[in-house]
DNA sequence: CTTTATAATTCAGCCCGTTTAACTATTTAG
DNA sequence: CTAAATAGTTAAACGGGCTGAATTATAAAG
């Protein structure tokens, strides 16, 4: 079982392109004068649309106050939008300003640009060979048993 | 050249298995009480082996004082050694303890432990065509141009 | 030998992210 | 209607991590 060469791979790979994305987003997070958090909040809004206060801290693994202060932050710097949600207004709906939407765009470009350099050495039989292959893993990690999201 | 579905994929399949290791990791530090610049330090050091405390700063973004500063708090724990350079005594030679080998080893085992799982729903024939396209990939990114590492 | 450059450390000061606890507002349960 | 639960905010306190400047030690250049 350890001496699988596929889960090798994969983890090599997986290594490899993390090392590369990290490096990047990291570079990115520096120039734009936001923290890891602030871009790992900002990418977790878009990713699941709008939320509360606490959902997002419960994704990041803190308490709703650190949460709530964090997100005032980005408030005042207007990437995010904060407001009440009618149906229950001890809720408030935490959005992506068009700001903060441009932050989004330009750390996915940062983090995986390296992504479009790659593709330029790559034939298309090659892209072929390659395509096939993710497409099984993309299938198949989407059943894979949803890591819980706890807070400690 | 923005619709070429060959980048699309890969960096789709990118996004999702950093955001499964990243999540997996981020749990593991919190974990065990370190923050992402000391596991990203101790990931640094183990991959280039031996290094000075400017080198660490410079791959980490950081200046030499802060790079004194974190590897100061690593030492406390024990999970880096720090010896004079006999060579050039300036120097402090900076290497993993056997407790940061084990912290190492213990993180790349919880960033990539989903991996392990997502194996064991492939059959070997799906695993053929993946390992195929994975081996292009490492051995292209290689040959990228290697991104600079600076210091504001 | 003297000067200059380099490696690392220390210190003061700042900001960020965190926690706990207290508090407000609102909703839900009884 | 009242009591309990929930969402969010605020405040105080702590520590991490950062910087710039000063310091020490060593090496390299003249």
């Amino acid at each position: 079982m350890k001496a699988d060469p596929f889960v090798y791979t994969l983890k090599e790979w997986t290594e490899v392109s993390m090392r590369h994305s990290m490096r990047n987003i990291l570079h990115y997070a520096r120039e734009c004068g936001l923290s890891m958090s602030n871009l790992g909040a900002i990418f977790h809004i878009h990713r699941i649309g709008s939320c509360g206060v606490t959902e997002v801290g419960a994704h990041l693994g803190v308490t709703s106050a650190a949460a709530s202060q964090m997100l005032d932050r980005l408030v005042q710097q207007d990437l995010i939008l904060r407001t009440e949600d009618p149906d229950d207004r001890r809720v408030k709906q935490i959005a992506l300003t068009e700001k903060g939407h441009r932050i989004l765009e330009e750390g996915l470009h940062a983090r995986q640009g390296w992504i479009d350099e790659l593709a330029q050495n790559l034939s298309d039989s090659e892209k072929e060979t390659i395509i096939s292959g993710l497409n099984i893993l993309i299938d198949k990690v989407s059943h894979l048993a949803l890591p819980i999201e706890v807070r400690s």
